[in-house]
DNA sequence: GCCAACGTTGGC
DNA sequence: GCCAACGTTGGC
């Protein structure tokens, strides 16, 4: 079963907010590779939830994936933020999925342990300068991932 | 708030 | 198809 990473800033939507939503529709992901990750995503699959720009930075909890492939409402919606006047509506080019709370990590992992854990080959967020919101964790590093979370 | 990194756009 | 300009992301 695959392991995602996505990437939310906390002022925007944090883990706090799925955790009350229960479920949410990843929307405005606006980048190509993020896009084909999110495209291949199957029900089950567990993300973790990474808080992005805030002090610090890093990963807050887990999820799972509910609803594959779902078409990105907001890129049709001309007032909303991530409005794409340029994708064809008989043939949408956001695709997204919904995911559903799982937990909330009782030790939340901060970037800088991150860094010091893993390698930027296996873990793309630790990568300098990455920008992808949306990534794949091997499933050897989702497991670490897990046990730090969950230790206390 | 700054700014490096980097993806996208558009002129040529 | 190149690449400069531009806009955005995200750590600090």
């Amino acid at each position: 079963m695959p392991y995602w990473l996505l990437k939310s800033e906390p002022d925007v939507y944090s883990i706090a907010d799925l955790q009350r939503d229960r479920e949410t529709l990843w929307d405005g992901v606006r980048n190509y590779q993020a896009r084909n990750f999110l495209k291949s995503m199957q029900p089950g699959d567990l993300a973790f939830f990474y808080h992005s720009n805030t002090t610090p930075p890093g990963i807050a909890g887990l999820m799972q994936v509910a609803q594959p492939n779902v078409v990105d409402p907001t890129q049709f919606e001309a007032s909303s933020k991530y409005y794409d006047p340029k994708s064809p509506p008989d043939n949408p080019r956001w695709h997204t999925v919904t995911l559903t709370y799982v937990e909330t990590f009782p030790t939340y992992i901060p970037l800088d342990t991150l860094r010091q854990t893993f390698a930027p080959d296996d873990l793309w967020v630790v990568r300098q300068g990455n920008r992808l919101s949306v990534m794949p964790v091997p499933e050897a590093i989702a497991e670490k991932l897990l046990e730090l979370g969950r230790g206390r």
